[in-house]
DNA sequence: CCTCATTATTGTATGATACAACTAAATTCG
DNA sequence: CGAATTTAGTTGTATCATACAATAATGAGG
């Protein structure tokens, strides 16, 4: 059984997290949470917080304090569902996407920083080994849970 | 300008990270932080708090409190240092190697068990670019701060 | 209508992290 | 030498991300 691959991409993953992580708190203007719940709303429309918290995988109650966040600062707007009382659509308005825009191009430049100097093929092929990641964790957690 | 292939990976890289961040919280015995300053420790050898914060990127007041965390758990030792009286040694111990081991066997069959359908070379290039990124941010970094 | 399920919020707890204030020891320099 | 400064480390306080448990309000099925 080999090994190798693998050690090498446990090893790297764990530094190139912290590092990610680490960096973004020093440059970005938007928290993680608020940036990918935004992109959420933008990319998805509105949504309740429930069908949020399943998207992303997180709690309710961690989607619910993250919305609120939002709210406060008014990038979303919360919505009253006419048809279900109980429940509400939070949607993403014009200040939401302006603030949103404004950090993906933030971290777009920093990333095109740090890659300009790889070929197009690697950079090419990184996404998609990326992508590949996340959908084989998707399609297995489909199966079991 | 061609935008495409970062704005693949900028988005794989956020959802690559909460899935796994929330899978080691599920799984892991060992917290994240631990488990990095433990193979920092085994790695390199024993260490005070300003080296180990360097290392690692962090806060010294940060390390100083996850290795007080472990040595309250028996994983490390805390030496003093005698020629300077005021610094100490973090030093991993027995129980602190085995459950780093235990760790990461964990973690090495859960990538594993992720990657199992993945060609040798896909696993291969992709722990190669993981690695690529993180040494290219490296080298960045040392040029600017 | 009464019970049970569902949507969301809020209380409480933990982990990771940083900055600032502090202590004690070492170093430097007049 | 001794005062002033620097250095290693700890501790207080604060913030963010997150989860679980308890609760409130509403909906749905018999």
């Amino acid at each position: 059984m080999s090994n190798e691959s693998l050690e090498l991409i446990e090893q790297q993953v764990t530094d190139f997290i912290r590092r990610i992580i680490l960096t973004e708190k020093r440059h970005d203007n938007l928290d993680r949470s608020a940036y990918i719940l935004l992109r959420q709303l933008s990319s998805y429309g509105p949504a309740g917080v429930k069908s949020l918290a399943a998207d992303l995988h997180l709690d309710i109650s961690t989607v619910s304090r993250q919305a609120a966040a939002l709210v406060e600062k008014k990038y979303v707007e919360k919505v009253a569902n006419p048809i279900d009382r109980r429940a509400y659509f939070y949607q993403i308005t014009e200040l939401g996407l302006n603030e949103l825009e404004e950090n993906k191009r933030r971290r777009y430049h920093r990333l095109a920083g740090i890659l300009e100097e790889w070929t197009e093929d690697e950079k090419e092929k990184f996404g998609h080994l990326l992508q590949k990641y996340n959908q084989t964790v998707n399609q297995k957690m489909n199966r079991k849970e």
